[in-house]
DNA sequence: CGCAAAATCATCCTTTCGGGTGACGCGCGC
DNA sequence: GCGCGCGTCACCCGAAAGGATGATTTTGCG
């Protein structure tokens, strides 16, 4: 029987240790218990015995409760304790677009597309029949960009595009 | 009366609570002591009722101790120390063009200066300007390395020279 | 539904690019 | 000196790119 992930492996470490409390409770409460017998023989029987004694098994057992309970959150405390937030600063991973850049220079999704196929210097008639359209519609959208980018060429348009991060 | 800090106000709430726990314990307490005495008198006397009684008020004050204990705990725990390490995984390193690629290719210095102008969207009037030559020079420079890198497009070939690591 | 934005396509025109070719000068090494 | 690499410049021509304008269809949304 394993366990490969680290939080089932602290179940179970809490199980054991909180039966291992329970048992000692139990033997405790036991040992408490004939003592109680014992002294019922031995001393003399007051007034009140049963009050006293009752006293007497409520501040042991309540302290052992409170004890007990310390016991049982300080094993939560401490795993709770490790929060460790990895926070990456630079990640150079995944590209992620510049989505306020994008709404802010009004760019449509189709016109960014149209952009990323430019940058990869694919020309008007190879971005038209990649995605399925007619030069002319490639044009449009090229010059939209180039407008909204404030570009005069498709070059400078990729090196605007790169500054603003909405292309890798 | 009034708390301007969130940590003072925890301490105090905190003081106020246990206060108002250990209160409640006193008073459990002697209602339970009150219903055995009540118990004693009205209940048949049976034999081990003291071990009985005994048992009933350790328990009670037990789960009461371990609720307690679990309680006064459980403040504790808010104030688990979060720690935040930062990871910063690549800064942001320095160009180094790829002179053993540049010489495989065999692209002259000049070619290249022309293509770094290109990556930065001129036009070649603009390069010529720039670089005190005419535009016919700039043509016959861009069309070189083109043909060294195997572009048709300019686009392209700022493209290939990226991946070439020629130009940042 | 009706409107507006987006996407589509077209046409005309100008500019820019790219390919090809040829030529000239300069420095360097054989 | 001669060849060679490099940089320079010129001309021509076709292709590509870019600007301006108009129109139509599709689509998302109140």
């Amino acid at each position: 029987m394993t366990f490969p992930d680290p939080p089932a492996a602290h179940i179970r470490t809490y199980n054991f240790r909180m039966r291992k409390h329970v048992l000692l409770y139990g033997l405790l409460g036991g040992v408490l218990i004939a003592g109680l017998k014992f002294i019922e023989y031995r001393w003399l029987v007051v007034e009140y015995s049963v009050e006293i004694y009752g006293g007497l098994v409520a501040a042991v057992f309540a302290s052992a409760g409170i004890w007990l309970g310390v016991r049982l959150t300080r094993r939560t405390r401490q795993t709770e304790t490790v929060v460790v937030r990895e926070v990456v600063v630079a990640a150079p991973t995944k590209f992620v677009c510049d989505q306020q850049k994008l709404v802010s220079l009004g760019i449509t999704p189709r016109e960014r597309e149209i952009l990323g196929l430019i940058a990869e210097g694919l020309s008007n008639k190879e971005i038209a029949a990649r995605v399925f359209v007619s030069e002319n519609t490639v044009k449009t959208h090229s010059s939209r960009v180039f407008d909204k980018l404030g570009a005069r060429r498709r070059t400078q348009a990729v090196q605007l595009a790169k500054e603003f991060r909405l292309i890798p």
